[in-house]
DNA sequence: GCCGTTTTCGGCCCGACTGTTTTCAGTCG
């Protein structure tokens, strides 16, 4: 099996770590680390594009040298220069960076010192204080090192949008009930939409002397305060996730805005423009020779580079630099774009909620039509519909849209693809529908091979219209199905096929690079919720989100069109 | 190690907080 970009990119980390450790270069540490970046987020894999001869060096941040090492790695699995160096150091001591408060320089002391190879090693040094007489650190930082250790679970665990939500709203709330507080807004990922967040970056804006920083801390989800200052603090709520409070005076605003959303590569290449100019770009303001030049708004700063305002969902150095300077950044898709949901369940298969209901509420959202997809037949767990269920189905469909006004529902269903790559229904059923979304619930392990050609196979049904959650990973918990994602897409282009944005929150599945691959590729999307219930229909919402990070524009999106020109869309013979 | 409408050499984002120091290094975002 090809080496993943994720692997890949993991490699370059590690050897960054290392070499920081061994006290190399700390720009050529950080070239290894914007190359995994770089890696780590692009659409294509590095295989492929080895295979086919291209040229990585003209990826950013990627010269002749990791170029070649890229090579290696793909072709041999290995990468020699990190065996090297590990003969020197340790490869553990690159998790023990991991530990929150240890760097590079720690690290090493703590290896050269006492031996510490591992979290395990530094756990019994700080139980029997062998750690507070190293230089530079002390009984304090002893202590802080034993609790963290104690807590550790190994990965980092990312939080999804949706609960992140949740956790944020009523922080917000609580925040701008502060005295001398004017706004408060949740910068990071989290205004980019990731699909998962690290942590949580509230900004704030107030006037010198507020006690908005107190407050914070005194949050009653505070599980522990790491650092609080007169403009920052740093907690753990109970549940783990870190947040963190920056504070700036209102004038600040925008500059502050921008520089707490990132992403980090944003700011750095944004910074790199002001350096050219003789500018200076902070969280307090752009300057020329001392002066503040701009700041107040997000949009002030992005024009003074002579650039159109940037979204946030766009702002990972992708590619929108360039765009905004050329006047050719997409505009996003946005929900109020949607007519209709084409994913959802009922209590006919697997969903809490009856058609009548489902459609009542699709109706209550706006929306002038929807698709019910309740699940076929192999899907036994899901109580998965035969023909004559559908056909039931079907009928009740036509009764209620003869009854109801405002919102048309299209007969539909979510076919599972089977293991050879045809579809679980009779194209005699099929053809009665209006639409089908099609996708796969079981035999997740084929080879990569075998897993693409069962799904282009299963295209070559003229019946088949989208194919839903098209990777099949939950986040967190699955991860997707080995698949040539590329050649779907392709395929679905030659036969006229839509990829499904499924909008629930740990499946946003197309994720962001692969929409944007969809897009290059001249592919359409639905984006669908797959509500199970009432309420989450909610959840197109994060659908939309993905897809704006994926470039996505309204004529990107099948499910932004009227009810007529959708139904065209749908016919293949 | 990467990069280039100042450059193929000499730069490489920048400020806050903590703890250990006694003026600052290390870490973080």
């Amino acid at each position: 099996m090809p080496v993943s970009n994720v692997n890949i990119a993991r490699l370059f980390n590690r050897l960054a770590d290392l070499l920081e450790i061994d006290g190399a270069n700390p720009f050529r540490v950080r070239a290894y680390r914007n190359a995994a970046q770089t890696i780590r987020s692009h659409s294509r894999s590095m295989g492929e594009m080895v295979a086919q001869e291209e040229d990585l060096s003209e990826l950013p941040g990627i010269g002749k040298e990791i170029a070649a090492k890229i090579k290696t790695i793909v072709e041999h699995g290995r990468l020699p220069q990190l065996e090297r160096i590990e003969t020197r150091v340790p490869a553990e001591l690159s998790d023990m960076m991991q530990i929150e408060g240890l760097g590079p320089k720690r690290v090493k002391v703590l290896y050269r010192d006492l031996k510490i190879r591992s979290i395990e090693d530094l756990r019994r040094a700080a139980q029997t204080h062998r750690i507070r007489d190293l230089p530079g650190f002390g009984e304090k930082t002893e202590k802080t090192i034993l609790r963290r250790v104690q807590t550790w679970t190994g990965q980092a665990p990312r939080t999804l949008l949706a609960e992140a939500e949740d956790i944020a709203e009523p922080m917000l709330r609580y925040l701008k009930d502060c005295k001398g507080v004017k706004r408060v807004i949740i910068a990071g990922s989290y205004r980019r939409r990731k699909e998962t967040i690290g942590d949580l970056d509230i900004l704030a804006t107030a006037k010198t002397g507020s006690d908005v920083v107190q407050r914070f801390t005194r949050y009653e989800d505070v599980g522990e305060v790491v650092s609080s200052g007169k403009t920052r603090s740093t907690v753990h709520l109970k549940s783990g996730l870190q947040v963190d409070l920056r504070v700036v005076p209102d004038a600040s605003y925008g500059a502050a805005l921008h520089y707490f959303t990132g992403s980090k590569s944003h700011n750095i290449a944004l910074r790199t423009m002001a350096q050219k100019r003789k500018m200076k770009i902070n969280e307090y303001g752009v300057y020329k020779s001392n002066k503040k030049i701009a700041g107040r708004t997000e949009t002030d700063i992005y024009k003074l580079f002579g650039l159109a305002y940037i979204d946030p969902e766009l702002r990972e150095n992708r590619g929108e630099i360039e765009a905004a300077r050329d006047k050719r950044l997409p505009k996003l898709v946005s929900v109020k774009d949607i007519r209709g949901d084409l994913h959802m369940h009922t209590t006919a298969t697997d969903g809490r909620n009856s058609l009548r209901d489902m459609a009542e509420a699709a109706a209550q959202r706006g929306y002038e039509y929807i698709a019910i997809t309740d699940h076929s037949r192999h899907l036994t767990v899901a109580n998965g519909l035969d023909a004559k269920r559908l056909m039931k189905q079907v009928e009740a469909i036509d009764r209620l849209n003869g009854e109801l006004r405002n919102i048309t529902i299209l007969t539909a269903i979510e076919l599972d693809i089977l293991e050879r790559g045809t579809l679980d229904l009779p194209d005699s059923v099929l053809k009665e529908l209006d639409l089908t979304i099609c996708s796969i619930h079981s035999s997740f392990r084929l080879s990569r091979k075998k897993q693409t050609e069962r799904v282009l196979r299963a295209m070559d049904n003229p019946y088949f219209n989208i194919f839903a959650h098209p990777t099949g990973r939950l986040i967190n918990k699955r991860e997707a199905y080995d698949i040539d994602l590329e050649r779907v897409v392709a395929g679905a282009k030659e036969r006229g096929c839509y990829l499904e944005v499924n909008a629930e929150p740990e499946r946003l599945d197309l994720n962001d690079d692969a929409c944007r691959m969809a897009k290059h590729m001249g592919v359409k999307v639905a984006i669908s919720t797959d509500a199970h219930s009432v309420s989450s229909l909610d959840h197109m919402r994060f659908g939309v989100d993905q897809a704006r990070r994926g470039w996505l524009e309204a004529s990107d999106v099948i499910n932004t069109r009227p009810l007529n020109t959708l139904r065209r869309l749908f016919k293949r013979i």
